[in-house]
DNA sequence: ATGAATGCAAACCTTTTGCATGTCA
DNA sequence: TGACATGCAAAAGGTTTGCATTCAT
């Protein structure tokens, strides 16, 4: 099944409807892929797809697309919130560079040692697929 | 040392000034101790202190006082910033409960060998001190 | 037909900034 | 005294909301 046949599969399920609206930022979405995005870049994304869609809209459209977990929140640490296209994937955890701004994503299984580790030792059970690690990335360590 | 001579001794070293506003202010994260706070929050307890202190006045001194590592600024995912009081202490990981919101602080050896591991892996080299791991709290596991 | 979605504009909220005034060193 | 810190008010900037209109179902 195509990423736009689930996307309209999910729609109907939950009883939102299907506009040209949400289908331009669907498929600006997936221009991007994995990349992490503001609501800004997306509205300008749309805008070439598909001019006059509102920054509102797009907010809007943001919101009901992470109910239906299409997109995910990104915790930048910035003040502008971060939005990733997930489509059919697992959620997993990144690596944020300082310098760069730069996110990375990380195999889960990476980091099962660490999350047993913590559940033992403080009964905590973390979220793997939101963790995000900052730190530097290998280029910008070794450029300064 | 005692926490305000500390905090006196690093102000001068770093060429700030001692207000009666800053010391209100540490008093203030002093007393909510390793709770993480927002600068409202702080404002409202500061004005118990000392009123008339301008919520602009907590944003610099805050601003400031991470600079000598006073204090911390948590990522916590919303919209609101978040601060720690660290004091003397080093910067270490903490656990967030997605839940409660609770702040665990967590050894930063604990943390060793993931640190190892992402560095081996993909060349990323993390700050363990400003890292924050999203989850849920052993009192909130059981509470649901 | 009718309730949901949109565009527009205004409101919101947290954080930052400019500037005149006050104050620590 | 002189640079730095403060209070006040206004700006900024991202996000949300109210409302009349349009549109998908």
């Amino acid at each position: 099944m195509s990423c736009f046949e689930k996307f309209h599969e999910l729609l109907k399920e939950r009883g939102f409807r299907l506009t040209p609206q949400r289908e331009a930022i669907v498929e600006a979405l997936h221009q991007v892929q994995g990349d992490t995005v503001t609501a800004e870049r997306i509205h300008e994304l749309v805008g070439q797809l598909e001019p006059g869609i509102d920054l509102a809209t797009v907010y809007r459209t943001l919101e009901m697309l992470s109910q239906i977990e299409f997109v995910k929140s990104i915790d930048s640490g910035g003040k502008v919130r971060l939005w990733q296209f997930v489509g059919a994937e697992d959620p997993h955890p990144h690596l944020l560079c300082r310098s760069c701004g730069m996110l990375f994503g990380v195999e889960p299984a990476e980091l099962e040692q660490l999350s047993g580790q913590l559940r033992e030792l403080y009964g905590f059970d973390i979220d793997i697929g939101q963790l995000t690690i900052p730190g530097l990335c290998p280029a910008c360590r070794q450029g300064r």
